[in-house]
DNA sequence: TGAAAATGTTAGGCGCGCCTAAATCTTGTG
DNA sequence: CACAAGATTTAGGCGCGCCTAACATTTTCA
């Protein structure tokens, strides 16, 4: 298996743009992919022209790639791998959910199967990272959180509690957490109204039960 | 400044064999470095140039290199978070000794001062890593052990105890951890003159007292 | 002391990942 | 349906770290 960070991060980009919806992923342009990695289009086609050759993507030249199968399980681990690393930063060492994302970036590319099981031993096999998002098994499984909502999509008048930030940016994460938003925070109907209207569409939150809303006053 | 893994692996080098001294580093010549480092002498000379000209060593051709103080101050950091990263695998993974240094080589690479006062912190301040070897701290002083020697210096007929490794590749150290020597490990007089006549040269060990050679019969 | 041997450096080339500029394909519109 | 606008790929070049081969220096020892 030929290693190379750079595989790596535009394998991990495929799987973060082409969506990660089950069975098929969703085509992505080289531009698209070229803006999320920061280079240009010329070294994006040229990468997903390797990728295609180590059989993990497949490219319809002017149209678009995506990954294969065994692309896919690749991409998960390295997610896995992402997930669990920003699990420690925050869990054990105390980091704050906006600083690990560059840490972990650079932690993921560490090549070790057996490090990366001892630290999801060692994490206690934890299932969601500390921005919300779920943490693949070792076989590639997960459990999309079913529950979930993005809090745009929430029935009026309902209080929550946060359970993830999508594509959160480390500028976002840290205004979050300026106002006291966390994993796990409760937001009232009042709270909801005055948040700036862009997170609407990022944070992730679940419907309060009944009785959950009384002990919330 | 400039960051590159291969800049830090010749750092490294100049480090490890240039002699750790007080004071003055020992020229080291390129070949040496290039057998330690697996790459060939040409390629020593030119990295050696770059470091120079970045302040981190001085080269004097055809006779060696050495570090500057800057440069060992550097290279010092890296011994740090490459010990630290050891005594996580170790004591917090549970890692054996001999598997341990490929790991750490790869995670020593993460750029993050911040992550390496957490990992300090979280460890507890080790002074010493999971191979005897001390930790420098943060302001690049340390405690070479005093009290220890290698055991082909130990005097005859003294039982002693296991305080470091110098030099172990991975294979010495598994060989060690078959006989069940470790760090702490008590050898007595007979256990030594089984040993391979190696290991007399690569063991560290700190003599017993009087009382401690009692309580091991 | 003055070659020959050993050691070290310079020259020139290669693969990788990136870039810009030029060519090619797709798409939207008259 | 043709053609301009936009997106994508190909061409050609660059820096980095590595290599081998050729050249330079130091060391060894007859």
């Amino acid at each position: 298996m030929s290693r190379s960070t750079q595989r790596e991060d535009h394998l991990k980009a495929l799987y973060a743009l082409g969506g990660s919806r089950d069975g098929e992923s969703d085509w992505v342009s080289t531009s698209e992919m070229a803006a999320h990695l920061g280079v240009k289009p010329p070294s994006v086609t040229a990468m997903v022209q390797v990728l295609t050759e180590l059989g993990w993507a497949e490219h319809r030249p002017y149209h678009g790639a995506r990954l294969t199968h065994a692309g896919k399980t690749l991409a998960l681990s390295l997610v896995r791998k992402h997930r669990l690393w920003e699990t420690f930063l925050v869990d054990r060492l105390g980091f704050d959910w906006d600083e690990v994302h560059d840490i972990a970036e650079q932690l993921e590319h560490v090549d070790s199967v057996e490090l990366v099981e001892r630290l999801d031993a060692f994490l206690g096999h934890p299932t969601v990272d500390p921005h919300g998002d779920p943490i693949p098994k070792h076989d590639g499984t997960f459990h999309p959180r079913h529950d979930a909502v993005l809090l745009a999509h929430l029935e009026p008048a309902r209080s929550c509690t946060v359970t993830g930030v999508r594509g959160g940016d480390d500028g976002t994460l840290s205004a979050l957490k300026k106002r006291g938003i966390g994993l796990g925070s409760v937001l009232t109907d009042e709270d909801i109204s005055t948040l700036p209207a862009a997170w609407l569409e990022q944070l992730c939150v679940r419907p309060l039960t009944q009785t959950e809303s009384q002990e919330h006053g």
